[in-house]
DNA sequence: GATGAATGAGCATTCATTCAT
DNA sequence: CATGAATGAATGCTCATTCAT
């Protein structure tokens, strides 16, 4: 987990591109994604009409491209501590933090993701989305795997590791955006990787 | 978890109102939540938009009245085996066995679910859902306060709870309903109930 | 040829259907078939989009509905003088007079029918086009079939008749309505109706 | 009519002022008149948006193009044998099988001078067409005239010939275009030009 | 001559909602 | 309780055209 974040294209955004996406944020931020019109983005942008879509094909290609953008910077938050865990504890620990983290420190976009996910995955950029998962939890199994094979990890229906591992992060993190919560995700990050790991290592009991 | 379902209202929809209902699940499950519009629901439920309106008042109420109801319906589903449990451990095991349960036999009322709560927390009827969840949850939160007490129930933050108990199966019948997933969500009970029950339970090692 | 013109449900439209079709008339005439927006046609009725939506499904539905009813017209021009018709020169005389006349009385109608002709053949209401052009040209051809048995009529390709007998009229009337000519097409009936029987009828000379 | 066709430029375009003909030609046959548009015209022929415009102006200055060397193509097509007519007869058929065998020929070439004539005619190239047509009708014209004096022709009313020659020709050609009809045009030449004939000359009966 | 990003007026269409019967 | 014609604001999108490089 990055003790500063990496700075963000959208944050300070110079292309026209990149302050159409900005401006998508935060309309989506004050009024939902079916409140996220092409007119209000374009004029929060300062930009036009014939621009947006000259940039993004059309309303699903800006949603489409915000979305994958997001997501590459999401696994960008976690690298660092990933790349650096020497145990599939470490490992556990460093995903979840950082995923609590980075939906701390990214609200708007966090809820962006939550809403526009079944879309994306519905559309026309499915194929990307499939690739960037693939890419991500690739790695994520082997790891998972070797720990089967040292007798660290218990194994389980394939299908179910990512669940276990992310499910109570994700529904904590809804629930803190949905305002049913208080607690900053990342406050609560031991609670999360502690139970992760229970639910996926062998414990002396087993 | 009931051998046989439940008859459901909305299976065999005899009052306009509930053919209304019915018709708007079917509207939801082909054209999504944005193209479940007046006119598809009334055409397929037979009625007129005048009926629609005398009933639920406006979209909003339509949508909240459904939600309602499945939610009535998915609590009443695990409420059997609940009342037979006696232990936190048999408590854990009827919600979440139900709750799987639930949404394999009905993944169409599952997805709207899961696609209408913000709608629905945001909206008019919010103070009814928040009532229903309180009296879901508060029962729940006494039973665990006691489990704490009795040494068989970890002291965590009481707003993660709820997160460690369902979090992995939501995550996971979400996976199921987009296809990310094959097996039926029941057929994992045994794995995230022990999930769930390792995530807060004092073992050995504490 | 009718001595006093079949009053059109057009020209003193009373139904807010009738008063978009006639509208949308007037709109052609003024700026073409592109130029015959929906809310010019809408503005000019007095009417709003949705009525206009509520009556013909489509933009579309809108040209095809106007062309069928200005081909019901146009064929109900000729059919008192056809049904008096004794001979095939008659057949021929009524039938060509009454085109002539009908697009002198007519010219914005018959300007659209020229213009719309081809997107109405193309479009979801070509069966309903061609049931009425079978229907026109059925009871024609059966006639002149009778002719050639009884020696007067020519024995040509079955498809080159109907070219043959409207061809040079049509071809005229659409110069006159783009101003190449000056004289009105009924003017010149007798010219027309002498060639086209003298293209298909047998000569003294054959 | 030539035993084979004098090669287009259009049909294997070099310079880019051609490709961007060819291509136009090309779009509206697949998507008519009202979806040829630059954007689509300039892909096919792999040349920029302003290069068009350095060529032709805007949008109707290309139609007007297209249009006036596809009108010098097809007259140029009848040009040989109407050299060689030595009779009002032979112009006639010179004239009409030209032109059908032009057509049969150049169906999409047809196609898009039936649909765009009406627009250059009122645009700003109007001139440059009607100083086309005098030139083809005029010469024509005086042959007739010479025909009537010497009494082979009718005497009918000057704005009449043009329709009388060619009307049942181009209906029929509209009808091939449009799939109405499915012989060649020039299939039926000798009965149209016959027709023609009989319809502008003085027969034994007169 | 050539390029293509940017523009924005204008279009067809959707859809929740009203209200007189 | 039921009906459905009428409403019109709002939306996504197209496309000819301009202009700086």
């Amino acid at each position: 987990m990055p003790k500063t974040s990496p700075q963000s294209r959208l944050d300070a955004p110079q292309s026209s591109r990149d302050k159409l996406l900005a401006s998508a944020i935060a309309c989506f931020d004050e009024n939902g994604l079916s409140g996220m019109t092409i007119e209000q983005i374009r004029r929060r942008a300062n930009s036009s009409i014939g621009s947006l879509y000259h940039h993004f094909g059309n309303r699903d290609g800006l949603i489409a491209a915000l979305f994958l953008q997001l997501l590459d910077e999401q696994m960008a938050w976690s690298q660092p501590a990933l790349e650096q865990a020497a145990t599939p504890y470490d490992v556990v620990d460093a995903l979840i933090r950082g995923y609590l983290d980075w939906v701390g420190h990214h609200p708007r976009e966090a809820r962006f993701m939550y809403a526009a996910r079944s879309e994306v995955a519905a559309g026309a950029n499915a194929a990307a989305l499939k690739e960037k998962n693939k890419q991500r939890f690739g790695h994520l199994m082997g790891l998972l795997k070797a720990g089967v094979e040292s007798g660290e990890v218990r194994s389980l229906p394939r299908e179910t590791y990512a669940s276990l591992l992310v499910g109570a992060s994700e529904n904590y993190c809804r629930a803190w955006l949905a305002g049913r919560v208080s607690g900053e995700p990342v406050t609560h990050a031991s609670v999360f990787v502690d139970a992760a790991w229970r639910s996926i290592s062998v414990s002396p009991a087993d």
